[in-house]
DNA sequence: GCTCACATGTAATCCGTTACATGATTCT
DNA sequence: AGAATCATGTAACGGATTACATGTGAGC
């Protein structure tokens, strides 16, 4: 089996996108939030795939400087359509530092508590910001090309956002509605 | 700068658990889901941290068994507290492959679309089911102890796991409602 | 007697990021 | 002329999982 990586590049390739760099363009400003690849995964990858015959690659350089693009084999399209089908498992795996000091916070005065419930709901708020930034560029492409799961899984991302931050909003209005009244807050 | 493991190993030894065996059995059915650990990072890490000075082990065996308990010194305590106040950026990352895998489902005909959903929204109901079953005793231990923290991090879980599986079943409506009828369905 | 929970650890391996190195082209 | 973008790659490093190896104690 390929490595989840393996698919994200197959997948932006029948995307249209050919050359490595451009792949990792258009991971950072689509899967990137679910699924993050670097050029250090990327590049090795490619040279794997193609190896393994699921792309090929042509020199198709643009003036003077260097450029190999890549497509799809049809093994290389199988492969990508098996794994899109293929029913099990599903790697789910959340890293969250914010919720994991929060779990750890009982020792922190209130204060203090509040303040991290402020930090997360503002990384989030940053992280919602971006992905409404590039929703009219998903919206025009969904258009162009006739499809949606792209612009979908855009919009799950700031719901998903939205869910947080509200989260936290509520969370400190609980903790200090709680709390005895003080001087200046 | 210690990694945060070091950091779920200090917390989880002010919560009161001591060997190896007893960090990884907590994390498992708390931190797990934001912030896993494994044996093979624990281990090594609390011997790190011991010889740096943050937590001090002693043989307690029981019986004939071997058992290494570990309390944090006071550079140990200062070294989580310090970490929780600390403000700054807050590590943030998710890979979901049903999400990823739906990104690229517009290849796909309707129904493995509509079924890709159905594994995701399982999964996230079997995830939702473990921390349900766990809830009451996270609800005991916070009367016990009067922490709140661990308890609205798992009710913060579980609203996740609500949040996501009412993304699945109001995009399934959606695009069943688009599609023409068919026999049978 | 068997199985499960308690308990500790290491080695191989994988996955991924970061930083670096290099150079051309396009836009301002 | 200088900055940003296009373009390709590698090496070092770090973080984490998996599999293995070993053994005790408690309950059925």
């Amino acid at each position: 089996m390929l490595s989840k990586t393996a698919y994200v590049i197959l997948g932006m390739i029948r995307m249209g996108k050919r050359t490595g760099y451009e792949i990792k363009s258009l991971v950072d400003i689509s899967t990137r939030h679910f699924w993050a690849a670097s050029y250090g995964q990327i590049y090795p990858e490619l040279k794997r795939l193609e190896e393994a015959g699921l792309v090929t690659g042509t020199e198709e350089p643009s003036g003077a400087r260097q450029r190999r693009a890549f497509e799809l084999t049809p093994a290389g399209e199988e492969a990508l359509d098996e794994w899109l089908r293929s029913g099990g498992s599903l790697v789910t795996e959340l890293r969250h530092e914010g919720l994991l000091r929060f779990f750890f916070s009982d020792w922190l005065p209130l204060e203090d508590q509040v303040e991290l419930l402020h930090t997360m709901r503002a990384e989030h708020q940053r992280i919602r910001a971006e992905m409404v930034a590039i929703h009219p560029t998903a919206d025009a492409m969904s258009d162009e090309h006739g499809r949606r799961a792209p612009l979908l899984t855009l919009e799950f991302g700031i719901a998903y956002q939205d869910f947080i931050i509200g989260w936290c909003d509520q969370l400190e209005r609980r903790l200090t509605a709680e709390a005895p009244a003080r001087a200046g807050s």
